[in-house]
DNA sequence: AGCACGCCGACT
DNA sequence: GTCGGCGTGCTC
């Protein structure tokens, strides 16, 4: 079958023959002026379409939200719209409820929420052409008025063509892959017989279709455990908004429980599409694989910064036409436009990276439990150690909990767990070897006789904290941030962590002039050296965020620990995420004690997380897993709770904490920050804003602390102060805030110069 | 947020 | 006499 390519200009003029008065358009653009702009409508924009328009004396982007037939603004003043993207299916109602959703939410213009969901080069109207004609070569145009026609052929007791005009029917002008799909293979020959007759313009699609099918078979998908059997009939089985909580220790199988999950909706409804959510784009490469293995004729679009700005796009389009059937991403995946989504999944839900940091600081995970409601449909949240957020409402019955308790290779016990203490160490007068005990030293030792490995795992990169001297004591403190310069020895540099700044290591004290200046503390650069040291014969490898800085680095080293040509693999948190080491037998903690000390209240239960995760790294494959940590707190609740591999005690433990003290999930917070250059300016920002809260209707409901320096007070230079905000109820504190925040206008006229920002629901405090 | 206009100090 | 500092104000 030779198949006509259509070009963008055909397609443009096609839609700007249709019919309707609709004289203004409202438009979301990515300024926090407003939410939306009144124009001049162009012949055939529609709501959800992306639009070009006048702005000031430049032109921008904007998604065209509804139309109407007058607007506030006076006639004069209203300009019309430049242009319309001609080829792109319009973004659906579901989209834009979500999108008003979170800027309602997180107290942003509709427009700061659309746009940056936006892949971007459909955010730059230059790249439209380019991409159009890439982007065109994939998906069919019913032609125009034929819509009807098309729709009353449909065999109407085909289940596959019911999902077609359903299709149709929610936006009449165009058909993605997935509908092609379900038409080819309900009825080819109906697909001919109307292309015959004109009624739609196939493209590139149709070869794609016959592409996708290829010869390989599925991977075969492993037998089920009764937990996971039982698991997955109940997300399979359920029917409207089904939040589920996977409760499962790692190794437990929550991705197979996945996996079955998915396959048993594809197969159920041809048009569906499943959006699975991972922390990290270092673990889409090795779901991605598995997941292309077992669903090899499911189309699957990938969606992470990661990619290049074409293909990311195109990613992104699939998803939004449809025909992508799975989509697998980043946070940033859960604004992605799935017009049949039917499944959420959210791996590693109390993972942190799932808030954004910057920006439209959104929580994904919160943002796709609020789209599974949406749309009524199941949402899977997994993880071993859930947020207390989660487990709270699971306990509350609000989420449906489904436990793995059993390990899904029988032979695989859970791992021992034993504290080192490192007081009693001492009272031995054993001293510790550049930070490392006689115990784990040993337990290493034990590993390479044995031809197994070792992680070891802590949370500092570099060499060395801190440079200091002995006789003054200077320490390499950052000229730019309230934090020390971190000293990387390979590279012979200074770095600042928080604002980038680089020197070369000083030979001397830049203030006594004394030579003997040294590193204090160690990071995984130190650790590595002294594992060389001590195992001169063991292949050591480091994976952190400087030793995979070049892209595929660090796929290149999980690669050489799982061919087992490497003996000893120290890491920070990126070790702990996802990877199966199969023949990993140690974990080593070397240094937990940091976060004991931490004022946020949420230190203990992320650091039960990062270590029960890590632990999780050790005896997978039939060998006793055996995990040392290293600690002068051997009494901290965290450890004995994963000592026992108790999540439930310790969650029990933290909850009652959590509801004396009155902190979430027993109340709501959102937090104010400001930034300056001078700290009192700050201050004095969120002190005149916290007197402008008396006058807002629910102030008495809500609680607002006093304005205090942050705990990383300085960072390039900008002194940052937060003020927290709480209330009881999560609509009382909504309110209140959506109220208060408009005074900030005000605040800023009488304190000048200082950029705030609003956090909801934040993490760190 | 951008990006203008607008009104005061050091330079050819 | 101009270049440029960022204070104030607008964008349909």
């Amino acid at each position: 079958m030779t198949v006509p390519l259509l070009d963008v200009a055909q397609t443009s003029q096609t839609l700007e023959a249709s019919p309707g008065p609709a004289p203004i358009v409202r438009v979301a653009l990515d300024t926090p002026a407003d939410d939306c702009f009144d124009y001049v409508a162009a012949h055939g924009v529609a709501p959800g379409d992306l639009v070009v328009v006048p702005f000031g004396r430049r032109s921008m982007v904007g998604v065209a939200v509804e139309m109407a037939d007058s607007s506030d603004v006076p006639p004069d003043r209203l300009r019309p719209v430049e242009r319309h993207i001609g080829w792109m299916p319009p973004l659906n109602a579901e989209w834009m409820a979500l999108a008003r959703f979170a800027a309602r939410y997180y107290h942003r213009r509709l427009g700061e929420v659309m746009l940056p969901a936006l892949p971007p080069s459909l955010r730059e109207a230059e790249t439209w052409g380019r991409l159009g004609q890439r982007a065109q070569s994939t998906q069919y145009r019913v032609r125009e008025g034929q819509g009807d026609a098309l729709r009353a052929a449909v065999p109407t007791r085909s289940r596959t063509a019911h999902a077609l005009a359903a299709a149709l029917a929610a936006t009449p002008d165009w058909i993605g892959l997935a509908d092609a799909r379900a038409l080819c293979t309900a009825a080819p020959a109906r697909l001919a017989e109307w292309e015959g007759a004109g009624w739609i313009e196939s493209s590139i699609a149709a070869r794609r279709l016959l592409d996708i099918a290829p010869d390989q078979p599925p991977s075969v998908a492993p037998p089920l455990h009764d937990e996971q059997r039982q698991a997955v009939d109940a997300i399979a089985g359920a029917e409207g908004f089904a939040p589920f909580l996977l409760h499962g220790v790692t190794g437990s199988g929550k991705t197979e429980v996945y996996l079955h999950a998915m396959a048993s909706l594809l197969a159920a409804d041809p048009a569906a599409q499943i959006l699975m959510l991972v922390p990290e784009i270092n673990l889409t490469p090795q779901l991605q694989a598995r997941i292309a293995a077992r669903f090899p004729h499911e189309p699957l679009a990938v969606l992470h910064s990661g990619l290049a700005d074409q293909e990311r796009s195109l990613q992104w389009l699939a998803a939004h036409r449809g025909e992508a059937r799975i989509v697998l991403g980043t946070r940033m995946a859960v604004l992605a436009s799935m017009p049949h989504l039917r499944l959420i999944v959210v791996d590693e839900e109390h993972d942190t990276s799932y808030k954004q940091q910057e920006g439209l600081r959104y929580s994904a995970r919160d943002l796709a439990v609020w789209r599974a409601n949406q749309l009524k449909i199941g949402i899977v949240l997994g993880s071993a150690t859930p947020s207390m957020e989660t487990w709270h409402r699971a306990e509350q019955g609000a989420y449906r909990k489904l436990v793995l308790r059993e390990r899904a290779q029988a032979d695989a016990a859970l791992p021992t767990v034993r504290l080192i203490d490192l007081n009693h160490e001492r009272q031995r007068q054993r001293h510790l070897f550049e930070g490392l005990s006689v115990p784990l030293l040993d337990a290493i030792q034990q590993r390479l006789e044995r031809g197994q490995q070792s992680l070891l795992f802590l949370n500092r990169r570099g060499y060395a904290p801190v440079l200091a001297c002995d006789s003054c004591g200077w320490l390499s403190g950052c000229p730019r941030c309230s934090a020390y310069l971190v000293l990387h020895r390979p590279e012979r540099r200074l770095r600042c962590h928080h604002c980038g700044l680089e020197s070369p290591v000083p030979h001397h004290c830049p203030d006594c002039g004394n030579v003997d200046i040294a590193p204090l503390g160690r990071g995984t650069q130190r650790i590595e050296e002294a594992l060389a040291t001590r195992f001169p014969d063991a292949r050591i490898a480091r994976i952190d965020a400087d030793s995979t800085r070049r892209k595929g680095t660090a796929q290149a080293m999980f690669d050489e620990v799982h061919a087992g040509e490497v003996d000893i693999l120290v890491g920070t948190q990126m070790v702990a995420k996802g990877h199966d080491f199969q023949r990993v037998t140690l974990v080593g903690i070397v240094h937990p004690d940091a976060a004991m000390f931490s004022h946020d209240f949420r230190a203990a239960e992320h650091l039960f997380a990062s270590l029960m995760q890590v632990s999780g790294r050790a005896g997978r494959a039939g060998l006793p897993g055996e995990v040392l940590i290293q600690t002068r707190y051997p009494d901290a609740p965290a450890l004995q709770a994963l000592v026992r591999h108790d999540y439930d005690g310790f969650a029990a433990s933290q909850l009652r904490e959590r509801r004396q003290a009155s902190l979430p999930p027993f109340a709501y917070q959102v937090l104010v920050t400001a930034e300056h250059g001078q700290l009192e300016r700050a201050l004095a920002f969120l002190q005149a804003a916290r007197e402008r809260a008396d006058a807002c209707a629910l102030a008495p409901e809500v609680q607002l602390h006093d304005p205090v320096p942050m705990s990383m007070v300085r960072i390039f230079n900008k002194e940052r102060a937060q003020m927290l905000v709480e209330a009881s109820a999560r609509p009382v504190l909504q309110r209140f805030v959506s109220e208060w925040v408009q005074t900030f206008g005000e605040v800023g006229s009488a304190v000048k110069g200082v950029r705030w920002q609003l956090e909801i629901d934040p993490l760190r405090i």
